[in-house]
RNA sequence: GCGAGCGUGGCGGAAUGGCAGACGCGCCGGGCUUAGGACCCGGUGGCCCUUGGCCGUGUGGGUUCAAGUCCCACCGCUCGCACCA
């Protein structure tokens, strides 16, 4: 036996220097033979040295790269950097460094921690989003959005970041708190650039169709809520003193004749034209300031009190001509729907609390069924469920559910309304007014308008001399002049370029075509998209289920219907990582708890990084890192190394008489780490295999086994392993003699025949209870297993002469008698 | 409030409705050592009258020959959305 310790700081940086010279892990453009897999992770941002959820994220995604290139395919896993963004660019303002250089810098550090941990990527194809090479595709997508009227400008209130000083998406806005710096957003009216988004809505929620088991469901639910479709009617209100008419949205027409007062925003222009110059326009001069200091936060609360106005004027009602206050009021939304809705208190829950304020009437049009009928004045919070029509005209008597058809149905007869769908899905802001992102490719000319630059001028650069990188509210572009004053690509008139860059997110959404070839001529080359895409698997943290995901998927749909791509979904399965964290919370520098990787690959090696992370727990739940141990995978991993060493030696004559046990359990367990593999299950696929490097080094210690049947044990240990912990596996296949990769090598198949069972312990129960345990024949059949149940001695004990009402087997694993009762 | 998910030893976690606790950590005992926080071997859910038996998967009910697993109610935790009309 080898006495020898295995060394990882030793060997590891051998192998890594080794694979890169040959370009083990380049993916083949050329093969025609071999299926293709395109194994993709989320890419990183570069601030900093990776963290730990990168390293649970990348080692599972390498242990998918990894065994399906040893299942033979042609497998593509790239990387590159989403290298654009706030939080590089604030902590180059703190460290007083360009943007640049930092982010060049972590590049570099993070490129390094890549290649210790072993990941197999693809080095030929890595990009940066901050290259030129890269952003002017970018560019050039947003010039194809635009052409098409998807890509626009407009004033609108947006969310406003006072510590970041810019605008940011919805889907940045977490609690009405800016998702990179946690900062209270505020609402501000802004000129702002837009995606249309919303176009792709139902094209959004269709197409899940395709992702369903492929995706968790806890990210088709979470974007299925966000794009949030519902189903109802638009109907028109006239406004009694003007004569105008105004829209609202419900999704319960049938309760029509329950509106007793109506809401607009307190943005409505509408409200503000109903109150200039009557008594009325004091109070609610009074109410919006109210409104407009608060915060999001304050104003979206649930807790808090509905408030509002009356506005001296009445609307009314299509369907039975009743005139109802106009009021506005906090609760109702300017961006959603139309920003008017009638109220209807004794069926929406919103209205009840307004109405029970203010001293509204509540007037029931549904009452339950098999129920007391409802009064008004009892209640005490909305009916909001299924009944039948009451106090409804020519709708009283029918239920609910078919009123919501008539009603609308009978409103667009009559011209004074229609069936409409309304999404929560609002339009994508990316512009931002900062430095670091890719500039937009527009130019503002006083004569021509907005001008798109050419494609042949692209791309657009991002100035490098930037005095002041700051955020003051707009982009620091503005101040570099030579860059801003240009002559205007239509007419030759001084104009001056679009400041403001774009979000971060625009970036990363189409990163993934570029991997199949860095094209110098386009963003992609369609015929090798065509070949590798969609990808086959995508791995990446659950914090991306709506923005990134929604965002490409929004992408994708897009070049779909230029033509570009030949498929409407970019990735056809998603694996979400859990979170890591150190004692129940998030791991950060302020809190004192961050573990790095690099920490761990400096203490115990690569492989037992790896393998700590994947053994801690099912891959898509948390992990926290007090509770792992990377000393017992250093331990396992010299069991390993001394197991496999020692079979290794037994071929110069120290096996011992053949033992089938032994071959039996290597070819079940082929065939159980190929399955848990397959699955993503790498915490038990780490188990089966300790369990099966246990038997190993039992049987080279006690000399069971030939020599041949140890050797071959050890090989298919080391070729299972060698996804999870490509370095020391890699080692041992050339201790074991061979001299090409273990990388490259075929995934061990099993024998059928011996994954079989042959003989097992069989459970004999009595009424339910173990009550003894007998050796069967795998192929023992229900009259076999009863002889036998009945013949035991512990059996007849626990019978105590009782009779037996029914036995019910399951051959060949258990018998149970049940006594009459 | 709405939606989704989860509650199993001291800990992380295993378990197609069919022997609960695989595998590992920790702990205990032993070996090897001048010594060890190295390495090796063994033990380790609780309780008891200790050959053997009883109890045990958040709580209470149910279905079933059989429930951690399925159904109902409740308690607790986590995540997502949150005045979306």
């Amino acid at each position: 036996m080898d006495p020898e310790r295995y060394d990882p700081q030793q060997v590891e940086p051998k192998w890594t220097a080794a694979w890169e010279e040959r370009a083990l892990y380049r993916a083949d453009e050329n093969d025609t033979e071999r299926a293709r897999f395109y194994a993709l992770d989320m890419f990183p941002y570069p601030s900093g040295d990776l963290h730990m959820g990168h390293l649970e994220a990348f080692a599972g995604g390498d242990v998918i790269a990894r065994l399906k290139r040893m299942q033979g395919y042609n497998v593509l896993h790239p990387i590159g950097w989403d290298a654009f963004g706030l939080p590089a660019e604030n902590a180059a303002i703190s460290r007083g460094i360009h943007p640049k250089t930092w982010t060049r810098q972590n590049i570099d550090t993070q490129r390094a921690t890549f290649q210790r941990l072993g990941i197999s990527f693809d080095w030929s194809r890595t990009f940066n989003t901050c290259d030129p090479d890269y952003y002017r595709w970018t560019q050039w997508i947003f010039l194809r959005l635009y052409e098409r009227g998807l890509a626009y400008r407009k004033a609108s209130p947006v969310n406003w970041c006072p510590h970041d000083q810019t605008v940011l998406a919805n889907e940045q806005v977490i609690n009405g708190h800016c998702e990179r710096c946690g900062h209270l957003v505020e609402k501000r009216e802004l000129t702002q650039w837009f995606f249309r988004i919303t176009e792709y809505a139902q094209a959004l929620l269709d197409d899940m169709a395709e992702l369903e088991d492929r995706w968790s469901d806890k990210v088709l639910t979470m974007q299925r809520n966000w794009i949030g479709r519902s189903v109802g009617a638009y109907v028109d209100f006239i406004i009694s003193e003007t004569g105008q008419t105004v829209r609202i949205f419900t999704t319960r027409p049938d309760t029509l004749y329950g509106a007793t007062f109506f809401v607009l925003a307190p943005e409505h222009q509408l409200a503000e034209q109903l109150v200039a110059g009557t008594e009325h326009e004091a109070a609610f001069r009074r109410f919006r300031d109210t409104v407009d200091r608060e915060t999001e936060v304050e104003r979206l609360s649930t807790e808090r009190d509905k408030t509002g106005v009356f506005l001296g004027a009445y609307a009314i009602n299509p369907v039975n001509g009743e005139r109802i206050p106009v009021w506005a009021a906090d609760y109702v939304l300017l961006e959603y729907g139309t920003g008017a809705i009638m109220a209807v208190p004794a069926h929406d829950q919103r209205d009840f609390e307004f109405a029970r304020n203010y001293g509204l009437p509540v007037r029931i049009v549904v009452q339950p069924e098999g129920e007391p009928p409802l009064d008004p004045g009892q209640m005490t919070e909305a009916m909001g469920h299924e009944g039948v029509m009451v106090n409804s005209g020519p709708y009283d008597g029918i239920p609910a559910g078919e009123a919501i058809r008539r009603v609308t149905a009978d409103l667009a007869a009559q011209g004074r309304g229609e069936f409409a769908i309304n999404y929560r899905l609002r339009d994508w802001l990316v512009s931002r007014q900062r430095y670091w992102g890719c500039p937009i490719p527009i130019i503002h000319c006083p004569s021509c308008g907005e001008v798109p630059v050419p494609d042949d001028a692209l791309p657009v650069p991002l100035p490098d001399d930037v005095a002041d990188f700051r955020p003051k509210g707009e982009s620091p572009l503005a101040t570099v002049s030579d860059w801003v004053n240009v002559a205007c690509p239509r007419c030759g008139t001084p104009a001056r370029r679009e400041t403001d860059t774009m979000d971060t997110f625009v970036d990363s959404s189409w990163y993934f075509l570029r991997y199949t070839g860095l094209d110098p001529e386009r963003p992609f080359d369609p015929d090798r998209v065509a070949r590798w895409m969609p990808v086959h698997q995508y791995t990446g943290g659950i914090e991306h289920a709506i923005l990134h995901l929604l965002y490409s998927r929004f992408f994708v749909k897009f070049l779909h219907d230029l033509g570009l791509v030949g498929f409407r979904e970019p990735f056809r399965a998603l694996l979400n990582q859990g979170m890591v964290v150190m004692h129940g919370a998030a791991m950060s520098k302020s809190r004192g708890n961050l573990v790095e990787p690099a920490t761990i690959i400096d203490e115990h090696g690569a492989d037992v990084a790896r393998l700590t992370m994947l053994f801690a727990g099912p891959f898509e739940d948390d992990v926290d890192w007090a509770d792992v141990s990377p000393e017992g995978m250093a331990r396992w991993i010299h069991r390993v190394w001394r197991a496999v060493r020692g079979a290794a030696d037994s071929g110069a004559g120290h096996g011992g008489a053949s033992d089938p046990a032994l071959v039996r359990h290597a070819h079940r367990a082929t065939q159980a780490v190929s399955d848990d593999l397959e699955r993503f299950r790498f915490n038990t696929a780490v188990a089966k295999l300790m369990t099966l490097s246990n038997d190993l080094a039992d049987a080279v210690r006690s000399g069971r086994g030939s020599a041949t049947e140890q050797r071959d044990t050890a090989e298919r240990l080391v070729l299972m392993l060698a996804p999870l912990a490509p370095f020391v596996t890699e080692e041992l296949w050339h201790a074991l003699g061979h001299t090409e990769s273990v990388h490259l090598a075929a995934w061990p198949g099993y024998d059928p025949e011996l994954v079989r069972v042959e003989r097992l312990t069989c459970v004999v129960q009595v009424d339910g209870k173990v009550r003894d345990r007998i050796e069967v024949t795998a192929d023992a059949g229900e009259d076999d297993l009863r002889a036998l149940a009945l013949a035991s001695p512990k059996v007849k004990a626990a019978l105590a002469d009782r009779p037996i009402a029914r036995v019910i087997t399951v051959p060949p694993k258990l018998v149970n008698l049940v006594t009459a009762r």
